[in-house]
DNA sequence: CCTGGCACTCTGTCCGTCCGAGTGCCAGCA
DNA sequence: TGCTGGCACTCGGACGGACAGAGTGCCAGG
């Protein structure tokens, strides 16, 4: 066990490095926090935290750096989470309230977050099988082509082209749309494949193939892969990522640009309270050295979706963990309102 | 005027230069390209161009490299544009066949794009007023709150929410969509504002004030600013753009993120035929070391929008032109199609 | 008008030196 | 036992001179 001035020691280590970018040695350590013992002393702590893993020489006789260890160890134990200030609070409650749609809120948190972390941000859409049906409509854009369209509770909407096997009437189309709402609507679209199960077997038979065909267009669109969809900005701030940019900033690209791991990402975070991964603790490759700071959002006390950003593995966790909350914490206050 | 010869050095030098990102001296340019005269002779056409000044030196006793209105007599009047080969063309359809919806062809689109040129990829939506309206549709989803769906014949679909100055029932909703489809449907979505200007008219006193808030959120969504969308694609080919990385990339991805300067870049560009603004062309001052190559695409002979890639200066401009120019063509068929 | 030759200039690189920061270890002290 | 000051050592980065190579401009001759 290391003792209560070791962590400071790596505490100290984690501030200087972060704010430095630079290794940082045992004498300037005792010179910018007043550790109250001398830089020898110091240099033991180190020896002993390197020993341990938490920290590493880039070369003989250079200062310290981090490992992902050791940022995982001042994460849990070390530091919390910075709050925001107030002015701060009022400037995210001020962006976010005047967005106008869905799409404005999420495009107004990308930004928001991309600006306040100073690092990439990303948001994923709130998720249709966590959220509640407000209403299922369909239109008919030709005799055998139909729209389908669903609006949920947080203001997502989604539409979907269906092919019919015969054309659809009108009169068919009300029926199926009223007796689809008077199932779905109000419940949670996760329920929506046991509820709508049976409905064909109200209709004649030749409209059921035109049913049953909506219907699996329906449930298609619930199929996690195809329903889940984010957005992410700042990607300039890669640019602050380090000195030997081409190589670490291609990858972390590469990831921003392929959704599906970005997805994979955020889901693999735990479902409540904040998650940090820290360097190889993300399964993708490409972002070995970078940290994704990630944390459930919704408009109640359950989570729809997930928010987070990207950075590298040398950030300031406090005050990225601090603003990633209070983002999420307002924009489920805005969710909830609309 | 310049001779003959002239011209097919520089376009020898802008070659070599693209090809291998350094300075192009007279000894390495006959050896490469049999023009039949010694290099004394090209060092004597290399002065005259940098008189004209088409090509510079970084500094004295190197090579030289091509300026910005040296491409640009390039691009006018040395090159062609390269067709795409036949195992190109139908990898590209092949590609985009497989879109099942208006945001997967953009999405495949832009993929495509960068894959292709290895270069930023931008690809517009197709213009609202530009296009055709097939079908407004209104869905009441509070008795105060009605949502607006925009559809066009291209397969776009935009979806506003309106809140109503007084409740609106079911029967003057139906109403509205009857007779606002009957003006409007089939109709250009730029001659929407015409056609519904004496709608409300028709209304009992009591509805007329949520017809016109629901006619004129209908056309604030059609203003120029609203209704253009984009997406960008292939920003990890940034990381080729050149070696002094973090000064050239960083400018580039601010103005990504800007889709106003983006969709000003594209709109900028003439409306026909291809569109290259080479370097300082551009107005966008982080755009200074890059190029632009757009094309309007559509279903029929008229553009609905565009798409472009934008890469640097040193760009393969014949490549990069029959790449956008026939990705151009078959999305305008698929669109087509749809 | 082209060509070969020549002197010149500049950059990038290699190499040796030097300086400073940082380390590990050790003996001494509380 | 644990902290401290001192000391020798190591290593990387900066500085500077030498050098090679590529490229140029110019000129006289064909």
């Amino acid at each position: 066990m290391l003792s209560e001035r070791r962590l400071q020691v790596l505490r100290a280590i984690v501030q200087d490095y972060v704010g430095t970018e630079e290794p940082v040695g045992s004498k300037a350590l005792t010179e910018r926090h007043n550790l109250g013992v001398s830089p020898a002393t110091v240099r033991n702590d180190m020896a002993a935290l390197e020993d341990e893993g938490f920290i590493a020489q880039p070369h003989t006789s250079a200062g310290r750096i981090p490992t992902d260890k050791g940022y995982r160890l001042f994460v849990d134990k070390l530091a919390g989470v910075k709050p925001m200030t107030a002015p701060e609070r009022r400037a995210i409650q001020n962006f976010l309230d005047g967005a106008v749609d869905l799409d404005d809120v999420v495009a107004r948190t990308v930004r928001l977050l991309a600006q306040l972390t100073r690092q990439v941000a990303v948001v994923q859409y709130p998720s249709l099988t966590r959220s509640t049906v407000r209403h299922v409509e369909l239109l008919s854009l030709a005799p055998a082509r139909v729209m389908l369209v669903l609006i949920t509770d947080t203001g997502r909407v989604e539409q979907r082209m269906v092919d019919c096997p015969a054309p659809f009437g009108e009169a068919s189309l009300a029926d199926l749309r009223a007796r689809l709402n008077s199932r779905v609507a109000g419940r949670r679209f996760a329920d929506v494949p046991r509820l709508v199960e049976d409905l064909p077997e109200g209709f004649d038979v030749e409209d059921r193939g035109t049913v049953s065909t909506v219907l699996s267009t329906l449930l298609e669109t619930l199929v996690e892969e195809n329903e889940e969809r984010l957005m992410i900005g700042g990607t300039a701030n890669l640019t602050r990522f380090g000195h030997d940019f081409p190589l670490t900033i291609r990858p972390v690209l590469e990831a921003l640009e392929e959704q599906v791991v970005l997805l994979k990402l955020l889901g693999e975070a735990g479902d409540s309270g904040m998650t940090v991964r820290i360097g190889h603790e993300n399964a993708y490759e490409g972002l070995n050295s970078t940290s994704v700071v990630s944390v459930g959002y919704g408009s109640g006390g359950e989570a729809v979706a997930k928010l987070g950003v990207v950075g590298p593995t040398r950030m300031d966790y406090p005050g990225t963990m601090g603003a990633v909350r209070a983002v999420a914490r307002y924009v489920g206050q805005i969710l909830a309102e609309s």
